[in-house]
DNA sequence: ATCCTATATATGATTAATCATATACTAGCA
DNA sequence: TGCTAGTATATGATTAATCATATATAGGAT
């Protein structure tokens, strides 16, 4: 008991995605449009993105999964918002979700391919790579302190926000970690002879 | 000059496999079972992982594409090998790649997501999931250090060897980042009222 | 009068990735 | 004898994600 009976046949294992808008759907009600502007592009960008698309799309499968209700709210000046709900039966698919553990995610990053082949390209070339990776790196940086200055200033410090800090200490630790050798990896290109 | 004209079709902006496979062709003429097993499973696995279904159909579309050749070995004890080679169009695209910058990857950690939503779970269930978390961490970081063993053990520091040696180096940092994260978080779980 | 932005949802097309499975032969082990 | 592992390539199915585009209305700026 305590979840619906096999035939689920949405998504398998990490299913991520609908267990992020499960999470935000148990916090209040939304609609899409909220989910995209006011969560995933507003409060946690750093943590996941979504595209539009897919978010719609999402909220169609949890909802023929039973998982969540939508109420159609009628607006005359605006097009009709589809507002929803988390069920019971959601509830119990989220924290079941929330205690299981999930194989590590898989990395690709091209810069690192980049790096790892450029044996041929000329010192010039690689510092240029790793200069154009270090801005793009700072500029993340900045917004992990856009998103901390905009939902973790007041100084209250509940459960929940304690644990949203934890998760945008990591974040912001992990591009420090990338800024620190992006700038330690140029001096070494510099520091060699072609 | 230098590349194709414009109808490419073949994916766009990232296309990453199909350019680390370039890579990997460059250094030397491969199967896509020798791609497989001696690269990515042996060499690569910290940097990229690919699936061997993939490897194959990307082999298909680089060569359509006219980046590779193909050479058909008869063998009469195995089944017949599919030898490919880099061509001078492909070498001319992979140099183009590697001298272009990439937009920063997607991260998406289930991890993150759930330590975000956990507010509701006692602590002991989030404590029993950041152990899970740096036990797969370190089984990550260890696997790490069997490449490095295997790859980067002989003392004579090509080019080549020492930008691997920086690949790595990124890798590793990132991982022991998260570990260090990983005691800290559950250190401070621990010490919280539920 | 025209254009842009915000609000709001939806579909089509395509890519990248994963999983399962199929085929086929050899060699070694129990 | 049957089983498994290694060598080698290939296809079908499906999911997750992205991009482009469509529709519709209100309100403000140019």
């Amino acid at each position: 008991m305590g979840r619906a009976s096999p035939p689920y046949s949405f998504g398998k294992p990490p299913m991520s995605l609908a267990h992020v808008i499960l999470g935000l759907l148990q916090q209040q009600e939304r609609t899409g449009y909220d989910l995209k502007t006011k969560c995933f592009d507003d409060c946690i960008s750093h943590l996941w993105q979504a595209d539009q698309a897919q978010i719609y799309r999402t909220l169609d499968k949890l909802e023929s999964q039973g998982w969540i209700t939508c109420n159609v709210e009628i607006q005359h000046d605006r097009p009709n918002r589809k507002v929803y709900r988390i069920t019971e039966a959601g509830e119990a698919e989220l924290t079941h979700w929330l205690q299981t553990h999930h194989p590590l995610p898989v990395l690709r990053e091209p810069l690192l391919v980049q790096l790892y082949f450029a044996a041929q390209l000329p010192n010039e070339a690689i510092v240029y790579l790793l200069e154009q990776e270090l801005e793009a790196r700072q500029e993340k940086l900045a917004q992990c302190e856009t998103i901390e200055a905009l939902s973790l200033s007041n100084p209250t410090a509940s459960r929940e926000q304690k644990l949203h800090r934890l998760v945008l200490d990591l974040v912001k630790q992990r591009e420090q970690t990338y800024l620190d050798w992006l700038e330690k990896a140029i001096a070494t290109i510099r520091s060699q002879s072609t």
